[in-house]
DNA sequence: TAGGCCATCTGGTCCT
DNA sequence: AGGACCAGATGGCCTA
């Protein structure tokens, strides 16, 4: 049977792999390179299995003296096998070591994820049967965050005084701030029930018509329904920092 | 079927 | 040295 130190390796790959547990039996491993070892053996070579030979006569248990011509051949076997299981050994702790990190890397994507699930979560009024991207949960977040800051920072503005932030914002109001566009809703449907959201004028000042920062909605960039904020000003597209462009 | 999104694997780099 | 982080590659799934 032809085997290569190849073949014996990706055997060794395959046993790792197969494996759920993040390290490796390296007993087993031991075991396959000695097989493997073996198999290394070429055909050529063929006779009595070398782990049965003893001496240099090949008569078990007979003395080892003078030197049989194979002799020589007898310690390039020896030195071919244990560089086999050294090599084969250090596959495998690599390979015991890629498995532990892949363990981690999923586990730290995992952790990633939840992290976005929770940010997710606090984001105001999405349709329960869709799910914001990635992309589009940091930057809903990133824009949400900068629309609340720039509401207080005109609040603050136009209503000098304390109780602005109460005013502002009312902690049931949340869920009026606009969310990502229903699929069966329109851009413009979404912006406008969002705008005329039971809370929307008792949530801001800037909503109020008589505001002079609250006469047209803004949107970033056009039927971009998810990053429009009714009640900010255009203006503050010139302002900084900006919303993040949705492409 | 193409394109978007996602999970996973992988090797490289940086940090402790 | 080992772990965290990152980016590229790859393949699966879903939708228009």
């Amino acid at each position: 049977m032809p085997a290569t130190l190849e073949t014996c390796l990706s055997d060794l790959d395959c046993a790792s792999s197969s494996s759920s547990s993040s390290t490796s039996d390296l007993s087993g491993f031991l075991t396959d390179e000695e097989d493997c070892a073996r198999l290394q053996q070429p055909a050529s070579a063929s006779g009595p299995p070398v782990t049965a030979r003893r001496g240099a006569s090949g008569i078990p248990g007979a003395p080892d003296t003078p030197r049989a011509p194979d002799d020589e051949q007898e310690r390039r076997r020896r030195r071919g096998r244990a560089r086999v299981r050294s090599e084969a050994l250090l596959h495998s702790l690599r390979r015991s070591q890629r498995v532990k990190a892949n363990d981690r890397e999923r586990n730290r994507m995992h952790n990633l994820n939840a992290a976005l699930d929770a940010l997710r979560s606090v984001l105001p009024s999405f349709p329960d049967d869709t799910k914001l991207t990635k992309i589009e949960t940091l930057r809903f977040a990133y824009n949400y965050i900068w629309a609340l800051a720039e509401t207080l920072r005109l609040a603050d503005q136009g209503l000098p005084g304390g109780g602005a932030r109460e005013r502002l914002l009312p902690s049931q109001c949340a869920p009026c701030l606009p969310g990502p566009p229903s699929p069966a809703s329109d851009a413009e449907s979404w912006a406008s029930g969002a705008a005329a959201s039971p809370c929307a004028a008792a949530a801001s000042p800037l909503s109020d018509p008589s505001s002079p920062v609250a006469s047209e909605d803004f949107t970033y960039g056009p039927g971009d329904p998810l990053f429009s904020f009714p009640g900010l000003p255009k203006d503050l597209l010139h302002t900084t920092p900006r919303f993040i462009p949705y492409h």
